[in-house]
RNA sequence: AGAGAGGUGGCAGAGUGGUCGAUUGCGGCGGUCUUGAAAACCGUUGACUGUUACAGGUCCGGGGGUUCGAAUCCCUCCCUCUCUACCA
């Protein structure tokens, strides 16, 4: 959530940035936060004087009674009636107009940063880096989920059965390769200085405000009605609500967290042709890093994130290229993301594996999440990324490393993970 | 799940209707002393809002109520601890 003195204080930045997203009548709403936020700062002020009046008046009735004068007290006491009245009224009217400013507030998409192209679509999105070559397979290369049916390292149907589609059975090799890949992404994040998390994957209604997927965007996560929970879309929001509230110390910062979870989508009404096999699933495994740091030092955080996950992909030796999104592709609550896209060589298509976003305050304006510079309380900047999501990194290892005997190559790195060197 | 106890400032822990935004201790910060440090002593130390600055306002788990006035009384929800039951 932008604050509003930032927007008070940057009107015309706020408004080209929102422009920048494509979000709509954004001067008119710009203007119309500041206006309620003029309006909430009079009914603050007048109430504010209304109640020191009835407190002035409170305090006076305590020492005639202490006095004994009961009669003026209680001359007093009928004084304070009006002032309750008027204070109720005003409480009410500022409750308005800060849930109208809220509603209004919430809306508004973070203002993207200076470096973020123009663009509406994917196809406007930079590619600013490609590394390694595209595989050349022969022409009857299979597709993953052909690989995978063959190999019966991946079962889509038992999974229907036990669930519903997207969410797959691993089996044998498939599910050994699943562990592998999680214990090498972690233990590289533990190597780059990460400290480990396992957090719950079911969180509270708050913990979906804090890092914005409430209130408005519910529909794609699950939700256990009886114990008004849900499944986590992305380990970012159970780390990141950790700071919920926090007002962190120097020798606290930086945080650099990561932890693996299943993740949970319900990607209601995204479904297509194009999605089959590993390409889309409704629960899915995935590393997120997630770093804390003080504003001036955000953006080389967000270079190291990047620099970390292209050692990922380097040294499970796919082809991969990064996006600079740009300003109508990039996310709700994101100032500056950078996409990774793993190319899948029987596909033919790059499938995005990770996504790296600094939020800047974007999300520790609604956390609280600060630290202290100067005496004074400030607030703190939010990154995560993918480190990595697995379906889409073993579609593209399936697919990439198939052999003439329809067998697969585990790249040199997983070996020792995982136990065998073929499946 | 049942019974009991309790949720107060970074932590510990007072406070049961009126100078309580909150005694005190620890921790933190600043100073005196010391070659330096420790000890001791003195001072300082919550958040939000607001003002040029002061003042003012709000916050004692969340929400609601009683009262001129609530951390303190009432209702409600949430959470924690102890015991019992159950259980990977």
């Amino acid at each position: 959530m932008l604050q509003v003195p930032f927007i008070r204080e940057n009107r015309e930045l706020t408004v080209a940035g929102l422009q920048k997203k494509y979000f709509k009548a954004a001067a008119e709403t710009v203007d119309q936060v500041l206006s309620l936020d003029d309006a909430r700062r009079r009914i603050q002020l007048d109430l504010d004087n209304t109640l020191a009046a009835a407190n002035e008046l409170s305090k006076q009735i305590g020492n005639l009674m202490r006095e004994g004068k009961k009669a003026e007290a209680e001359v007093s006491k009928a004084e304070t009636a009006a002032l309750k009245e008027r204070s109720k009224a005003l409480g009410e009217e500022l409750s308005k107009v800060e849930n109208e400013l809220f509603e209004v507030l919430v809306l508004l998409p973070n203002v993207p940063h200076t470096s973020v192209p123009e663009g509406r679509t994917p196809d406007d999105n930079l590619t600013i880096f490609e590394h390694g070559s595209l595989p050349e397979l022969p022409e009857n290369a299979l597709a993953h989920w052909d690989i995978i049916k063959n190999l019966d390292i991946i079962d889509f149907e038992l999974g229907n059965k036990i669930t519903g589609a997207g969410f797959p059975v691993y089996k044998g090799k498939g599910a050994r390769m699943q562990r592998a890949l999680i214990n090498f992404f972690l233990d590289e994040a533990i190597a780059a200085g990460y400290y480990e998390i396992q957090p719950p994957i079911l969180i509270n209604r708050n913990s979906g405000y804090g890092t914005g997927q409430l209130p408005d965007k519910d529909g794609q996560m699950y939700h256990a009605t009886e114990d008004d929970l849900f499944l986590i879309p992305t380990a970012e929001v159970p780390i990141t609500n950790m700071y919920r509230d926090v007002i962190l110390t120097d020798d606290q910062l930086p945080v650099r967290n990561a932890g693996h979870t299943p993740c949970f989508r319900r990607e209601a009404g995204s479904w297509g042709a194009h999605v089959r096999g590993l390409n889309r699933l409704h629960q899915f495994d995935k590393i997120e890093i997630v770093q804390i740091r003080k504003p001036e030092e955000s953006y080389i955080a967000l270079e190291e994130m990047v620099e970390h996950v292209k050692s990922l992909l380097e040294k499970l030796e796919l082809p991969y290229r990064i996006l600079h999104l740009c300003g109508g592709d990039i996310s709700f609550a994101s100032a500056l993301t950078y996409d990774f896209e793993v190319y899948s060589g029987a596909q033919k298509r790059w499938l995005e594996c990770s996504s790296v976003s600094n939020f800047e305050t974007f999300q520790s304006n609604r956390l609280k999440l600060r630290y202290k510079v100067g005496g004074k309380t400030q607030l703190l900047h939010t990154l995560n990324g993918s480190a990595l999501a697995l379906p889409r990194i073993l579609a593209a290892i399936l697919e990439n490393n198939q052999t003439p005997d329809g067998r697969v190559q585990v790249p040199a790195v997983l070996v020792p993970y995982c136990g065998f060197e073929v499946i």
